[in-house]
Formats: C-alpha cells, structure tokens, sequence
DNA sequence: GACCAGGTGCCAG
DNA sequence: CTGGCACATGGT
C-alpha cells in the first residue's frame, strides 16, 4: 500500500472474490458504483474499491481494515465443500463462486435490518442512504455520509424518521436507538455470548424478531450458521422437504440440513433464488385470502428484481 | 388497482 | 402453540 498525499491506496490480491456479487447479494446496501467500481465507507472511512480479476484496487482504507471487512480469511473451499452432499445448495455454492459473508460494523448493519421487513433490497438501501444522507457525517472530503450514530438517531422523532421512508419501521428503529444510546442495550456485549444467547438478546429489542436477528448475527458478528428464514429461504427450505411449517422450524431444518456454514449455504440460495437461477415449483396460492404473512405462505416465486 | 416486498407484534382460539 | 391481521411505502 502506498501512501500518496496521506491517502491509503493500494492493490490486493484476491482469489476467490466478486466485489459486484457480494455488494448486491443483500448484506450491505449503502454501495454505490461509480467510476467503475464501488464508492462508500467501512464505518467512518471513505472507500473506493475496484476489482480487476483478481486484483482489488483500494482507496482510501488500510488493506488489513479492508480485507477483514470483505472477510478474505474466509475459506470458501471448505464452505462449498461443506454442502457437496447436498445437490441444490452445492450447485448454488459453485454458482456464486466469490460471494463473501462480509464483516459489517454491529450498529450499522443491526440498525439497517431494521428497515428491511417487508422491504426490497433496493428499498432497504433508499431508506439506508437517506438516513446517512440527513443524519450521517460527512466523511472528510468526500460526499459520502456515515450511517448515523445511536445517539443521533435516539434525538430524533418518529415522524423525523418516516420522513426518511422508514414507515412502521420507524418506531423499531427509534426504539432500538434509544436503548443503546441509553446503554441499556450494548450491541458489543454480543461479541462474547454463544449465538443462540445473543439471538435472544436481539429479539428484545423492537422491530427485531428471529429473521432480522439472523442476519445482524450472520452479517456483522461472524455467526455464519445462522439462518435467517424470509420469504425466499422460506419456500426454498419448504420445497425441499414439501412441507410447511413455522419459520423456527424451517429455520432449525435449514441449520440441520446446510451444515455448519449453513447462513453462508443460505446466502448462496438465496442469490440463485433472486436472481432467477434457482426456480421453485410454482405453487398455487389459496383461494379467496388476501393477505399472505406467514414466511412460508404459498405462491409463485416473485419475479427476480436484481438491478444488477 | 391488486399484489408483493430478505417480518414483527399482538391478539384470538 | 398456531393461525390471522395490521402495519407504511413504493414498484410492477
């Protein structure tokens, strides 16, 4: 890494990677592509990334800061190797072949999935960007803005939220501000709990219940064989045992069934799953019901919306 | 317009 | 314990 007007830059090897493939497989969403490449920040620093093949043009951030966040320690062989016996997770794992679970700062990445029930990733990522964009930071000579501190979220009101596009989720999100900005609640004190302890210590908190609690422990605590069961998994999961049951169950199925690295099994799924390259049979939804909330309500698949 | 989105909280059987 | 609804917002 060479240091040019104070400014981190370098490049980095990196096997086994697909930037594009890991920024829009939603678990982040405030990447933005510009100048053919990925503009946005790692906590409070700036970042610009760029991939060449196997090689990682980085800006602005230490390359072990950078390589711990894109989580290159992780040892995608043996993670597609854990799922051979399974035909339809092996297939997914060698379909996307460099989509890493990355490591996202706890308060970001538990505050954004908050926002994302009964939301699409490129909604998630409007509301994301227009949190940073009022109540962020603006990093040092750049436009980009840092998700918002707890205590600056806690200040606000709930209807300075819904002005951000939150809707009901303004409530969890104010909520949840409020106990950690209070030190009631230390998203830290995770760190140290086995999974299933810290699960529990998630879903006390408002607007967080078991999907949303999987994907904070998956996404930001390196707890990668936590299964969070939304509507994709949920029909993916039933199709597999063509039987339905309630999102715990098909959660515990999942963990049984993908293995030890059963949340990164999962992510495989359910990128095959949204980007049309994993089709489910179609099924017939009930008659005469109009609404569907349980997570694995019958219905054709939704129809892949990836932008990208 | 109806339907759906990486669900949660709450209430009735 | 299980099933059923309300909850906001934006896109097809």
């Amino acid at each position: 890494m060479n240091a040019t007007k104070g400014i981190k830059q370098g490049v980095l090897q990196c096997p086994e990677f697909d930037l594009r493939m890991t920024f829009e497989s939603g678990q982040t969403f405030h990447w933005t592509e510009q100048d053919g490449g990925y503009t946005g920040c790692i906590g409070t620093t700036a970042v610009h990334l760029r991939q060449e093949g196997d090689r990682l043009h980085y800006r602005g951030v230490d390359a072990r800061v950078l390589s711990h966040y894109l989580a290159f320690d992780h040892d995608l062989e043996e993670i597609r190797a854990s799922c051979s016996a399974h035909p339809q997770s092996h297939e997914a794992a060698q379909a996307c072949r460099g989509l890493r679970i990355m490591r996202q700062p706890h308060w970001e990445c538990l505050a954004t999935f908050i926002l994302s029930p009964m939301k699409q990733v490129a909604h998630i990522r409007a509301m994301s960007l227009a949190l940073r964009s009022r109540y962020g930071k603006r990093l040092k000579g750049t436009p980009i803005r840092s998700f918002p501190e707890p205590q600056v979220l806690a200040s606000l009101t709930e209807e300075d939220l819904r002005a951000c596009g939150l809707g009901f989720r303004a409530k969890g999100l104010l909520g949840t501000a409020k106990l950690v900005a209070s030190g009631a609640f230390d998203p830290e004190s995770l760190v140290a709990m086995p999974t299933a302890e810290a699960r529990t210590a998630l879903c006390t908190l408002p607007g967080i219940g078991r999907k949303v609690a999987n994907c904070i422990l998956l996404f930001a605590y390196e707890r990668l064989e936590a299964v969070p069961v939304d509507v994709w998994i949920g029909r993916i999961l039933d199709s597999f045992r063509s039987r339905k049951t309630t999102q715990e169950k098909l959660e515990r199925y999942g963990e049984k069934l993908l293995g030890p690295y059963a949340g990164y099994i999962q992510q495989y799924l359910f990128h095959q799953a949204r980007t049309g390259r994993l089709i489910l049979p179609s099924q017939k939804k009930p008659t005469g019901r109009v609404a569907r909330k349980s997570p694995h309500s019958k219905g054709s698949l939704p129809r892949a919306t990836a932008s990208a």
